[in-house]
This record gives C-alpha cells, sequence and structure tokens, in this order.
DNA sequence: ATGAATTTCATACTTTAGTATGAGTGTTTT
DNA sequence: AAAACACTCATACTAAAGTATGAAATTCAT
C-alpha cells in the first residue's frame, strides 16, 4: 500500500525548486537594475543618496514580505497532510487504517462492520490491534494519539 | 460564564500593538543609522556605494521576512481559536465544557474524575448532557462535532 | 431572598468497548 | 510448498460507557 507517494513528492519537490530559482534570479536582477539607477543618480546628482537609499530599503523591505507569505502560505497548508511513512512504520494494515479513520470519524463498532461490509467482532479485531499499534488505551486515545502523529487529517 | 474573555482580548490587543510600535520603532532607527554610515563610507571613500547598497538591501530584505513570520505565525494561531459564542448558545456549562475537553485529549470517565477531584458518576452525568447537547451518541462523536462546531482546539 | 441553574453524587440498569483465544481463508514471500 | 502475513469470524469474558431517576448543596441574578 501506498507505492505511489515516492512519485507526487518528487513532483512537488521539483514545482517548489522551479518556483525559488525564478524569485532568487528576480531579486538578482532587481539588485542590478538598482545599482544602475543608482549610479546614473549620482552621476548626475539630481537625487541624494539618502532618497536611493531609501528606495531600496522600501523595496526589498516589500519583496522580502511578498516571499515570506508565499512560502508560509504553503507551509500553512503542508501540516494537514497524512503522513505515510510513520502509517507504514507503526504497522498499521490497509484495513486498521481504514477502522482508524472511521473511529475517528465517531462511528461505533457496529457502524463501521456495516460501512465496511464485514461482521462487528471482525472490527472489534481491527481496533484491538489499532489501539496496541498506537499503544493507546481507549478509541478517543487513539484518536488524539493519530493525530499528533499526522496520520489522519484534521 | 466566560466573562474575562473581553478584558482578555483587550490586554492581547494592547500587547501586539505594542510590539508592532516597538519593531517600526527599531527600524526607523536602523534607517537613520544606516544613512549615517553610508555618509560616512562615502566621505571617506574606502567604500564603494555598491556595498553600501547591498548590505542595506540585504538588511531590509531579512527585516521584512522576519516581520512577516511573526506576523504570519499569529494568523497561523487564530484559526485554531475556539469559539465561545458557539459554546454558549449550546448550552454548555463551565464544568460541561471541561470535560468534553478532557473526553477530546483521550482520557476515561475515571481519569477524568481524578483529575478534576469529583467522582465518576458526576463526570457520568456531565457526559450525557454533553452528548445530548452536541447531539451525539458517542463521545467520539462529540469530538468530532466538536472540533467541528470549532469549539475545542485541535 | 427566592427561583433558576449548576454542580455534585448515588444506585440500578443497558449498551458498547475492549481482551483473549482460536481458527479458517486467502495472498505473498522465500 | 511452507512460512508469514492480512483479513475474516466466533465465543466468552471483563471493563468501560452511557441512561434514567432522584436528590442535595451551591451559585447567581432579579
Amino acid at each position: 500500500m501506498f507505492k505511489n507517494t515516492s512519485t507526487q513528492f518528487q513532483f512537488y519537490y521539483i514545482y517548489k525548486v522551479r518556483k525559488t530559482i525564478f524569485i532568487f534570479t528576480a531579486l538578482v536582477i532587481a539588485l542590478l537594475a538598482l545599482f544602475q539607477l543608482s549610479k546614473y543618480s549620482i552621476i548626475t546628482g539630481n537625487s541624494s543618496v539618502e532618497t536611493i537609499i531609501a528606495i531600496i530599503a522600501i523595496i526589498f523591505f516589500v519583496i522580502g514580505i511578498l516571499i515570506n507569505r508565499r512560502v508560509l502560505h504553503k507551509e500553512k497548508i503542508k501540516p494537514q497532510e497524512i503522513d505515510h511513512k510513520k502509517i507504514e512504520t507503526l504497522g498499521l494494515s490497509k484495513r486498521e487504517y481504514e477502522v482508524l479513520c472511521e473511529i475517528a470519524s465517531g462511528l461505533s463498532n457496529k457502524e463501521i462492520a456495516e460501512k465496511l461490509f464485514v461482521s462487528e467482532s471482525t472490527i472489534k479485531t481491527h481496533v484491538s490491534n489499532v489501539l496496541v499499534k498506537l499503544d493507546a488505551k481507549r478509541r478517543t486515545q487513539a484518536i488524539q494519539k493519530a493525530k499528533e502523529l499526522k496520520i489522519i487529517p484534521y
């Protein structure tokens, strides 16, 4: 299970790196442009050095804010993603993970059994295994731990 | 219940405004200091104008990033804030809400009773009331509903 | 100060949750 | 083919969870 996650991560990484390269290139170009502007201004003597420095400072201040807003926006969405690797390291099987998700949505064993078309005793077995693997005493504690481990969505 | 929330918000607001004022004051001072440095450098002629501009650009770029990180960090926490108004409209009492929070953290009735220094039967009464008020059949469903209603933190 | 709401507790009961054990059926790996 | 694993199911049991009812003490606002 969860075999196609690695390729997904690769594509995401390439996309992220490309954008970073683009932003830094734009930054360097802007810096060079400002150098030229400042040299011209000093030669002509029309504007004071203070004004130029102030403009540069403001521009880079704004650039810093804008870049950070984009980066942190991605980080904001990220923590809601589930950690497939942790599910595997915990030894949770596909069916056990399914049951865990249904527990978190507030269903009883009987309701889970009906939803997955199996007997209630089967669900009880799965629940017991989930509790052992998550080191939890109750299903409510399992929900809490699963959320801490980021293996179920909020 | 929850009568001192408005005063708490006031203090939080004052704290926030103070910090913003402090940051902007620091920014202005830094700007003025850089002006003086640049003037001195130009007079002595030791460093080139490009270097000074580059330093200023980098400094303000970093300042922009740092400020934004703090602002967005607060926004990040905000959506996790609990809706006190909804708690009141649901008719949840102070104690019932306390019990609800302990349920969400994965504790059993017995453990909650020990933590709040009351008997287990008292907790059972509270839990029953919480289930009715949240229209839930089980405590796991109560957790799920409470999170949807944003009356408990994630 | 009186009525309303909250908090507390108990007892008796039903239902659900969880454990332990064993076992049958597939699937995959060695 | 045999071992290992995942999924299924059952039975019997213990432990929690949840309901219903009643009641006493406390808090709080009008």
